[in-house]
DNA sequence: CAATAAGCGAGACGGTACGTCCAGTCTTCTT
DNA sequence: AAGAAGACTGGACGTACCGTCTCGCTTATTG
């Protein structure tokens, strides 16, 4: 059987990955510099990981608990300001807000990387979010006849339009608009 | 005195962007596939575009009419259904739509080519949409609490959350549901 | 103690080495592709062959018969007209030929394969038509003059003027113009 | 029009070859390192050569006299040896004999330089050497009967002889003794 | 007759170089 | 002056091999 893989030189990898993408941002980052900055041979990030984005997703991966479930205090809008509050300082916070942006960037115009970001990151955070929509709904909490899927894209999507289209940052204020005008309503 | 601008190879340069990126994808586009395409030398792209994401910009922008004012018909949530259907008709479409997902894309790393389509496009849109909704505002159609370009992220972000982060499209049917979880609110 | 070297591994390799280097040429030839072919770990070759040209050095040697006396039936003339036409045969045949000019190219810039080639196979070929020359000489049938060593590079020089310089192979017929040449010399 | 070529790069790549070549020896020789060296793009040396072979063939090319005419004094014995001499200074010389040792050897498993070092250095030279020779019989100085091409093959042989599968050089003395084995014959 | 030491297949590793593509600049000649 | 053509330096691509290094398995004595 053959040597297995060296848990070191993936370690070293994402590290360097990490670094190099903050100093010289994503567009300057190259895999050849990724391998320099390791220690590393090129064909050790090829054999393992097929582009730059799909390293740095790893990186990112492994920097974030994706597995903490989605609040569910009995109260949707407490949970939803938690839960928002939470996550925009993770992925838009300083550590992975940059590389986060990048990574969408890259997806546009990457279908592999766009399909790796949906299954391991964007996916597994909307399934936990519209289920405990779908939850809130059962409660009576929302109304019956809005899809769950669509309440995520609406109420997650101002942030990303904030983040992407305008490249601004939102914060806990925003939330609490959001959720005020996604549950009261535009009406007076 | 100077030789003027050859409007004959702009107009070239454009239609060879736009017809390679869909030939080969925005990620393989290049400014030396570009010049040969149109039949054009490297520094004539060079002299009037600083990359290939804003020949790009330039080619989409020339198919639009950007200077359409915002419908208005005394009705709020009439002429944001019109207008976000033909919005997503014309940016989600099959002509222009991969061309501004890869744009918006390139942008998240390419800090001019983020403010050229902010300041020509994104911007201007949204400027004439929070407009409009001053207006509703000021005739009792929306609370008078919500701040315009929130409103804007709100009801905007849910069609680029979908293109962006899921890949997905949008009908006319998610235009109803946007502005019906918008303004009737999520709330029973 | 150890397991001993296995026998068949060796075969395989030598094997291999001999039928890629036919079909992809000596350049595109690889320790890593005969291992492959061989069905063999790379070590397994490093561990007994310094260089691919060493395992096809090996490998022709085992194919030929280094140990036959050179032919002495009295007649040097005769006796070097038996052994070139059958050294011709062998060394420049489609069996050996191509394998045996690539690793006197290769000689020229290895040094170690040089002084293997030389070791093994061109030395001992010398030395004994050098000895059968020497005898000659003291039966009176070359004059005393002449350096056998030189008489050597002469006559054979001749083949490997054709074989390297010129690319061409030769024929018995040739084998006679060069021994009418130089023993009865140029002049009229 | 376009831009023509650069000869200082040129100059500067077969002048980077040549010493890269002596520091480091043709096996390791490698067209990255020209261009390091060189301070030049890879490109360029692509564009204008197919291989490190081919780089090196035009550096001793140009260091050569090709065009100098056979020598001839009406005694062909005589103006062989100056020939021979002088080629054995030149082509076996410190400057030039270990590239040319080299060329050769590479073109052993690399045809188009094998073509290419034929049709512009080794051919050129037995042609000449033919011709000589083909005068001399004319003059009856040499046996009609032998091939000129036999003749150039017989006596150059030798020389290549000892360079290629010696690995030794050759004198002014091995010369005369080439000269008077080839023309007196080696019989008594 | 178990321990043990080498050989073996497999293949990951740090590296070097390959030959290609493209970026962005510079030069030459043409319009 | 602007344009087409394209050569230039330079950086990165993704691939192929190099020669070294574990792995875990098989085999063959030898204590």
């Amino acid at each position: 059987m053959p040597a297995a893989r060296s848990e070191q030189s993936a370690e070293a990898i994402t590290r360097a990955a990490v670094e190099l993408c903050l100093e010289v941002g994503y567009a300057k980052l190259s895999v050849e510099g990724i391998a320099a900055r390791a220690g590393v041979g090129k064909q050790t990030i090829y054999r393992w990981w097929p582009s730059k984005g799909a390293v740095l997703l790893d990186a990112l991966l492994s920097k974030m608990t994706l597995d903490a479930p989605f609040p569910d205090t009995g109260d949707i809008v407490v949970d939803l300001r938690t839960q928002m509050t939470g996550a925009i300082r993770t992925l838009m916070g300083p550590e992975v807000g940059p590389h986060y942006r990048a990574l969408i960037g890259d997806a546009q115009h990457n279908p592999a990387l766009a399909a790796d970001l949906r299954d391991r990151l964007i996916g597994p955070l909307c399934v936990k979010a519209a289920n405990r929509i779908r939850v809130a709904q059962q409660q009576g909490q929302i109304r019956a006849e809005c899809d769950p899927d669509a309440v995520v894209s609406l109420l997650y999507g101002a942030f990303y339009h904030r983040m992407l289209l305008l490249g601004t940052t939102a914060d806990a204020a925003f939330v609490d608009d959001v959720l005020s005008m996604g549950f009261v309503g535009l009406r007076p």
